[in-house]
DNA sequence: GATATACTTACGGGAATCCGTAAAAGAAGA
DNA sequence: TCTTCTTTTACGGATTCCCGTAAGTATATC
C-alpha cells in the first residue's frame, strides 16, 4: 500500500474521481494540487521534513491561466520531480493516445504506469495501483496492442527535425541553412531529400504532406 | 431544483465526479449511462411509465467499442432525446472548445448549458445547475470571451477536402480527378492552387506542410 | 439581348522539388 | 600510408508546384 499520494492534475472533475479511486483502493494518505509548481513544492517540502510520497499521479497537458507557472506540463513535472527524488514511483493519467508519446514515457522517464482517460479508466487506475504495490508497471488495456503496431518506421532524431521545420513552414532548399545554423551534422541538401525520399519510401508515402499528416497523427511532432 | 436526472458520459470518472457534484447540489435522484443508446432507452421508457427526467447531462464525444451503437455522439442523442421528449433541460459537459461547434449547440440544439471540462469543472457544474433551475443557461466562463476569436480561419468544406487529399497521399496536379470522381465543383487545378494559396496567405504560411500541421493540431482532419 | 460581376478554367514562365549519378570527404582496417 | 567501404555533398535533367494573366462560363440585372 501507498504511505502517502499526491495528484496533480488541473481538471477539479478529474482529481476528485483519482481520489476517490484511491480512497476506495483504501489509501487515504492523499494530497492533491491542480498546478505543476505547485506539485513540485509538495515534493520538496515533503523530502525536506521527511515524510516523502511514494507515488506521484500526474495528468501530461496542464491549461494556462492567469496564475503563471514555472512547469506547464506534466512531462516537465516528473523530470524536475525524479531530480529531487528519484525513486518516487509515478502514474500518468491522461487522455493522450499516440504511442510514440506514450512509450517515451516509459523509456525516458521510466514512468510506472499510464492510465488513459477513457471508458473504464477508474477501474483501470485501480489495477494500476494495485499493479505498482506489486513493482510492475501497468498501460490501459486499450493502449497495449497499438503500442508497438504504430512503429512502422522508427523514427531518428534527424527524421524529427528534418519534419519538425517543415512543418513549421521552412521551405525545402533553405533546411541546410538551419541545419548549419544549429551545427547537425549532415547538412547538405541532399541529404535531407535522400532522408526524406527514404522515409516517404518505407512507409510508402506519395508526398511530404502525408508524412507530415502521419507524424502528427501518432505524435513525435 | 431536478426532480430526476439522467447522465450520459462514457468516462468512468467523469461520471463519478457528474453524481458527486449533482448530490452536493442537493440532488440524489439521479441515473447514470456509458453509452448513449442506453440514455435513450432510459428516457423513453421515463417518458411511457410517467416519470420522466428533467435535466440530461451528456458529453459530446463518446469512444466506440465493442459494444456497436446506433447513436454515437453528444449531439445526436439531443436531437433523439428532444424528438421524444422537448421539454427536457440539457446540460452539455465536454472537453470541446471550439466555438463554432459550442455555439451551433446553443443555436441549432437549445441546449441550457455548457460546462467545459477544465480547471474548475465541477464548481462550474453546480452554477450550471442554478442557472437551469432559474430558467436561465448557462456557459463556462472561459469561453464566454473566446468564443469568436479561436477561428483565425474558418474551413470550408472544400478546403478541408482538399487537405485531406493531400494528406492521404494525393498529389496536388491529381487531385482535380478526385474532384470529378466525386462531382465536386470547382475541381480545375487553377482552382486547388488557389485555394490552396489563398488558404496559406490567410494564415501567413510557407508551404504546404505547415498548413498539414496545422490542420492537425486544430482537428479540422 | 446586352452588360456587369463573380467564379472557374487554361496556359506559361519561373521556382522548388524529385531522382539518379558521380565526385568528395570520412572512417575503419591492414 | 594506402585501400576499402560508407557517408556526405555536388550537379543536372525531369517533374511538380507556384503564381500571375487571360480566356471562358454562369448568373443576375436592367
Amino acid at each position: 500500500m501507498f504511505k502517502k499520494v499526491l495528484i496533480a492534475e488541473d481538471h477539479e472533475s478529474s482529481n476528485i474521481s483519482i481520489r476517490k479511486a484511491l480512497e476506495d483502493f483504501g489509501c487515504l494518505n492523499n494530497d492533491h494540487v491542480y498546478y505543476c509548481d505547485d506539485a513540485l513544492k509538495r515534493i520538496n517540502h515533503a523530502l525536506k521534513t521527511g515524510n516523502e510520497y511514494d507515488l506521484l499521479i500526474t495528468d501530461l497537458s496542464f491549461e494556462e491561466d492567469e496564475i503563471p507557472q514555472t512547469i506547464g506540463t506534466g512531462t516537465e513535472l516528473i523530470k524536475a520531480v525524479k531530480e529531487l527524488q528519484p525513486n518516487i514511483k509515478v502514474l500518468v493519467f491522461s487522455a493522450e493516445s499516440k504511442g510514440a508519446i506514450i512509450d517515451n514515457l516509459f523509456k525516458e522517464l521510466n514512468i510506472n504506469a499510464f492510465v488513459r482517460k477513457a471508458r473504464r479508466d477508474v477501474t483501470e487506475l485501480k489495477q494500476a495501483f494495485d499493479a505498482i504495490c506489486n513493482q510492475k508497471t501497468y498501460l490501459s488495456a486499450s493502449l497495449r496492442r497499438s503500442i508497438q503496431y504504430s512503429n512502422a518506421y522508427e523514427f531518428k532524431e534527424f527524421d524529427i527535425i528534418l519534419i519538425s521545420l517543415l512543418s513549421k513552414g521552412v521551405l525545402q532548399k533553405d533546411i541546410p541553412t538551419h541545419l548549419k545554423a544549429k551545427k547537425i551534422k549532415p547538412s547538405g541538401l541532399s541529404s535531407v531529400e535522400k532522408r526524406l525520399n527514404y522515409m516517404k519510401e518505407v512507409l510508402s508515402f506519395n508526398n511530404n504532406e502525408q508524412l507530415i499528416a502521419f507524424c502528427k497523427d501518432i505524435g513525435v511532432i
